[in-house]
RNA sequence: GCUCCCGUAGUGUAGCGGCCAAUCAUCUAAGCCUCUCGAGCUUGGGACUCGGGUUCAAAUCCCGACGGGAGCACCA
């Protein structure tokens, strides 16, 4: 190969995912929810690199959704489900198949009764404490020294229900001396009669994450497994239970946590929160979900590669949520529209202004041929009560329009020429819009906008000049309503 | 406490034995441009945690220290 070409290629490498060992034909990976709310900001990075590198091998994508029982303050709920399909749709990603958890029950159970019988895994009626003291002093329970005979009768019980919610257990056998306590004799089943969402109470023993995964990562013939580092334990499992069954399961691939400074997440709450009517829904902007991020005006694309930026890279990283935005901002700088918006207006009269004036000027000023904006206006006009405390008896300009000496009530007029003065924003007392803003942390931002914002179309993310990216979301009587993107 | 992981500019990231007086993005400073405190353009700023070792050669390999993080749930 000519050198020349070399050396391009090396340029045009735009955060190319590294390598993973052993990709090639047949490539497969999962892509693993909760449906327990809408999908976040945070679960995208494991969402994208997993559809990045099956798109790079040509692999196999699978949506698993992974609605096992949960826990008392972590279950599974029916609109999730959705939610979740929406969310991945919009980031667009796409998946080759969808299984659940919920519907794979026979399948752990059989293959649990083969961990059983391999005398790797054991029924245990101690109850969470006693359990986790043991593991705790590395001490062995009685039920560990029962034969595999013993324990498959327990397990039939379990099965049958014979036993009450956290009366039993399934667990594995590994060592209860390991040097990693956390690694002691893990649980791999346990008994919920929670009733589920999609399966009721059907069954009351349901698999821990890593049984289920033990079995599904098999069972669905993956190759690679992306997940965060947080998992590390849960391949142990894994690898545990194929060692000892000799069989030989995926390879797994971390990257370290991600935190975004600026943004604070929980599931539960917002969950709650929107039950409750305290948020507006999963579009509210404090749940960070994907169909808040959707309100808001965000490009799929922005996310994706801001988390293809981070790469597969193994350390615990913060970073600043305006690293999302410029990469947004970047997207939509080009493309969206200028107007003018004035936050809690306030009116003032240019005087020595007669009749009506005619204001023209760009819907994107680096963007002429996108055509112009015309603003007609009398003297009357309203400013953002902000740049009047900044700029009172000052001489500004009113953007586009006219030059005064800015006062509360009346300003005088200095002149329509373009000169080099503070530009500020305005729109005309008698013929505006009113808006309400959406902000992130759910505040509503109250102002009137240009009339011409009036006939925007919904959905399309604007420009309001030294305010911010807004994106139209709904019109009604009162006025626009638009959710606050960002700067 | 125990186990594991990580440690390159302010924040991320590339590099993984010589081409590195270290890449890119963001950030930041100045200038140009612009009827936005936006965008664009130009120029500049800023980093291999420390200490040993291996080697002709180390950001890259080894050891130790220090610092950060995660796991130690009958959640995922």
């Amino acid at each position: 190969m000519a050198p020349n070409l070399l050396v391009k290629e090396k340029k045009e490498r735009v955060s190319r995912l590294r390598e993973l060992e052993g990709a090639g034909a047949g490539f497969t990976v999962r892509l693993a929810p909760y449906p327990s709310g809408a999908p976040h900001i945070g679960n995208t990075r494991m969402y994208i690199l997993n559809d990045e590198y099956a798109r790079k091998y040509n692999g196999r994508l699978l949506l698993v959704i992974d609605d096992t029982i949960g826990s008392e303050d972590k279950f599974p709920d029916l609109e999730s489900y959705a939610l979740i399909e929406e969310g991945l749709r919009w980031l667009g990603v796409k998946w080759d198949g969808i299984y659940y958890k919920s519907e794979r029950l026979e399948i752990f159970y059989s293959w649990a009764e083969r961990v059983v019988q391999k005398g790797i895994a054991y029924v245990c009626m101690c109850d969470a404490e006693t359990l986790r003291s043991y593991r705790e002093q590395g001490k062995e329970c009685v039920h560990r020294s029962h034969t595999v005979q013993q324990n498959l009768e327990f397990w039939t019980m379990m099965v049958e229900g014979k036993f009450g919610d956290g009366k039993a257990v399934l667990r594995a056998k590994t060592n209860m001396n390991h040097k990693n306590p956390a690694f002691r004799d893990r649980v791999l089943c346990r008994i919920s009669s929670r009733p589920h969402p999609r399966v009721g109470t059907k069954y009351r023993v349901w698999p821990m994450l890593e049984f289920s995964w033990a079995v599904d990562d098999i069972e669905l013939k993956m190759t690679h497994v992306i997940r965060g580092k947080e998992l590390v334990m849960e391949d142990m499992m894994e690898n545990f239970i194929w060692e000892s069954m000799g069989i030989s399961g995926p390879l797994f691939e971390h990257f370290g946590l991600l935190r975004l400074k600026g943004v604070k997440i929980s599931k539960s709450k917002s969950r709650a929160e929107v039950a409750s009517g305290a948020f507006s829904g999963w579009e509210d902007p404090r749940t960070w979900s994907l169909q808040s991020l959707a309100a808001r005006g965000f490009r799929p694309e922005a996310i994706r590669s801001f988390m293809l930026s981070l790469g597969m890279s193994l350390a615990d990283i913060e970073v600043p949520i305006d690293s999302v935005y410029s990469e947004n901002r970047r997207l939509l700088e080009p493309v969206a529209n200028r107007y003018f918006f004035v936050e809690e207006p306030v009116t003032t009269t240019v005087e020595g202004l007669e009749g009506e004036v005619v204001v023209e000027s760009y819907l994107h000023p680096d963007h002429p041929e996108k055509g112009r904006r015309i603003i007609r206006t009398g003297a009357a006009v309203c400013i953002s009560s902000g740049d009047m405390d900044s700029f009172e008896g000052e001489e500004v300009r009113l953007k586009d329009f006219c030059n005064v000496v800015l006062g509360r009530g009346r300003s005088a007029f200095k002149g329509r020429e373009n000169r080099e003065l503070q530009r500020i924003q305005w729109v005309p007392a008698s013929d505006n819009i009113r808006c309400r803003i959406i902000m992130p942390d759910g505040s509503v931002v109250k102002g009137l906008a240009e009339m011409n914002v009036a006939g925007v179309p919904l959905g399309v993310p604007v420009q309001f000049e030294r305010f911010g990216f807004v994106n139209p979301r709904s019109r009604d009587a009162e006025g626009l309503t638009l959710y606050y993107t960002h700067e």
